[in-house]
RNA sequence: GCCCAGAUAGCUCAGGGGUAGAGCACAUCCUUGGUAAGGAUGAGGUCGCGGGUUCAAUUCCCGCUCUGGGCUCCA
């Protein structure tokens, strides 16, 4: 009698034909068994599913290895239930909850009576390769929802049965079983735990649950893990790497800032710092007024009346900083548009003179939670390219299309191609008419789309005032931050009684873009500094150049070739100490200096400079004018 | 703000119930040396702040501040 079979169809359009009953497994077997040992899943007709899935005449199957992005998500997924058996193991008393895969590896949250040390954290790893070489089978299972209740009930495992609760009644509900342990979940897992080896612990953490501040908190343990030793050995560097280009790290080293006790979330700027502050501020500073912007400049200080009128004391007063007189109390501004509307107050304006823009390097003070400040990216004080454009309705999507191409004219000058570009719609507070929102919404999709931008869609993450875009740059953890930004403000004109005489001489109110490009000053500078490791252009650099001489002969010769190349603009300093050259060599490349100049005796004869660079490259020897002009050009190039 | 960890010389870090150590940096002297560290000598610390335990605390305990990693938040 023939038995019978199913033939199904693989990624390359081959058939093939295998006994009736057969796993996904089986037909890895079958296909050969080095892709037996490198299947971790597979892909049934689209669906991703577990090797043990049976599978049916005229199915389209994918065998997922570990070499494909699919194959690690189930490599670091089965990994964090391998963390949670662990946990359990040695920990009883805890529950589990999620534990779902995240860029670069996992974590899983557990609710314990007590706080994870570091220590767990080696014995839970310890105890994770344990039952790894146990080689314990991982099976689905498929329960009822009610009896997965009452099983995870008897257990006291109370998240999971909140979890399972959210699910319809009437629903089937799958388990995953390893040995003795099982947990919820949709899968799909590797087969076995012996194929979990390249993992890692990292950290642990507190984290609410369901992610609300007043729920209860959770023990979050973080986790890597990857298809290799070399790939997990790779990612390990990569942090590393990620440590050496820290802004905080390198801001000490290379004497740019500091933070202190006494002013926690503000920054000391010191000579260096503050020179690439300079140097981009006058850039800013330039492409606006090549734009149509009017810098202004507005009190620190501002009446808690303003803010009253503005709603920013109603929504923003605990994380606004205080002050008073006798009578008067005031706030230290956290943002700088109700002044700027105060700016445009002072006259009656004509629809002619819009869209107005007015710009400000504006400092703001935010009481931010002590547990955000982060370096130069989260702080308490911190300076914006800020502006605010009034305009008409209609004026909004030329304004949002000329802001985009600005943005990215800017980011580009300072070596940033990898934006990241979120739009922002309305939320379900909100000020405004529906047909303002819609128009402002379209504004900025069409604005997005007419320059063939790529975006995401944050819905009903809109401020309260108006649709938003906001473009962020990544930092050496590949963590993002936000930096420019555009807002439509259809509310505050109004609140703070801003007006314009239309066409037909009536009072209108202008609608208001907020935006900015760097956004913060600071937390700009912080991510350039991680950029380029410290290393910053030529145009950027705090010092451009130093010169050093060999012997106390060219002291002289040294000094009058600095002045020159001060004179013609540039940052150049100089180096006479009584060292030996390569002392200072090393001292200037370790300072990240773009070009270090050698003056010895040959040079001082021919009025010339040996010029070397950071990376260590000589580029052998120039006349001091020659290079001077070699260094404009570098600078005109934003190099 | 919440959870965990940390705070020792200017910087990076070691140490440990009996008032502290390295490297670099700094100062002085010798050396005038051609592209990533020349040599010698020296100075430098209320061991974050406050309280407790102890004969004795920088070390152990508690509180606070700040920093770091997360969580929440971010006009």
């Amino acid at each position: 009698m023939r038995q019978p079979v199913i033939t199904v169809r693989l990624p390359d359009g081959t058939d093939r034909t295998l006994p009736a009953s057969s796993t996904a497994l089986d037909l890895a077997t079958a296909i050969g068994p080095g892709l037996a040992r490198a299947a971790v899943a597979a892909k049934v007709n689209g669906r991703l599913v577990d090797l043990s899935h049976l599978l049916h005449d005229g199915d389209e199957v994918e065998l997922i290895t570990d070499r494909s992005p699919e194959g690690l998500e189930v490599i670091r997924h089965s990994t964090a239930h391998l963390m949670a058996m662990a946990v359990q193991e040695l920990f009883p008393k805890s529950q589990v909850t999620i534990g779902p895969v995240i860029e670069d590896g996992f974590y899983y949250d557990f609710a314990f009576d007590r706080p994870f040390t570091p220590e767990d954290l080696a014995s839970i790893e310890a105890r994770m390769k344990e039952i790894a070489r146990r080689r314990l089978d991982i099976q689905r299972e498929e329960w009822d929802r009610d009896e997965a209740i009452a099983y995870f009930e008897r257990l006291g495992e109370r998240y999971k049965v909140k979890l399972i609760e959210r699910i319809p009644a009437g629903e089937t509900v799958s388990l995953y079983r390893q040995g003795e342990w099982a947990d919820l979940c949709r899968g799909p897992h590797v087969p076995n735990t012996g194929k979990l080896k390249h993992f890692k612990l990292m950290k642990v953490a507190g984290a609410y649950w369901e992610g609300k501040a007043d729920n209860e908190q959770l023990q979050r343990i973080y986790g890597t893990a990857w298809a290799s030793k070399e790939d997990l050995q790779a990612y390990l560097a990569r942090l590393e790497e990620a440590e050496r280009r820290d802004h905080r790290k390198l801001g000490r080293a290379l004497d740019l800032f500091h933070l202190q006790e006494e002013a926690p979330g503000m920054v000391f700027w010191h000579p260096n710092g503050w020179r690439v502050w300079q140097v981009i501020e006058q850039e800013i500073r330039a492409v606006m007024r090549a734009h149509g912007y009017q810098e202004i400049r507005t009190p620190q200080i501002v009446d808690r009346k303003l803010w009253e009128r503005s709603g920013h004391w109603d929504k923003f007063r605990d994380e606004m900083f205080t002050t008073s007189t006798e009578n008067r109390d005031y706030a230290i501004k956290p943002m700088n548009c109700p002044c700027h509307v105060q700016v445009f107050n002072q006259a009656l304006h004509s629809y002619r003179d819009l869209p107005l823009r007015l710009a400000e390097f504006g400092s703001c003070h935010r009481n931010e939670p002590s547990g955000t400040l982060h370096g130069l990216m989260r702080l308490r004080n911190f300076t914006q390219d800020d502006a605010h454009i009034f305009c008409s309705e209609e004026q909004i999507q030329r304004e949002v299309g000329a802001f985009i191409d600005l943005t990215f004219e800017v980011y580009r000058r300072f070596g940033f191609e990898d934006v990241i570009i979120y739009l922002s719609d309305r939320p379900e507070r909100r000020v405004g008419t529906d047909a303002q929102w819609d128009k402002a919404e379209a504004a900025l999709h069409t604005a997005l789309r007419d320059k063939g931008i790529e975006y995401g869609l944050n819905p009903g993450e809109g401020a309260f005032y108006g649709p938003k875009i906001e473009f962020s740059l990544k930092d050496c953890l590949g963590r993002v931050w936000q930096c420019g930004t555009i807002q439509v403000d259809f509310s505050m004109p109004g609140k703070l009684g801003a007006e314009y005489v239309a066409e037909d001489g009536t009072r209108k109110t202008p609608v208001m873009l907020h935006r900015a490009i760097l956004g913060s000053m600071e937390r700009f500078i912080g991510i350039l500094i991680e950029h380029y490791e410290g290393k910053f252009p030529f145009w950027l650099a705090p010092v451009q150049a130093v010169v050093c001489n060999i012997t106390d002969a060219q002291a002289q010769y040294a000094r009058e070739i600095t002045e020159r190349m001060r004179a013609a603009g540039f940052r150049v300093e100089m180096d006479l100490r009584n060292e030996k050259v390569g002392y200072k060599v090393r001292a200037h490349t370790l300072a990240r200096v773009p070009f270090i100049l050698v003056a010895g005796d040959r040079e001082r004869q021919d009025g010339q400079v040996s010029v070397r660079d950071r990376a260590g490259n000589n580029l052998g020897t120039v006349a001091v004018d020659a290079w001077i002009e070699r260094m404009r050009s570098l600078a005109s190039a934003y190099e």
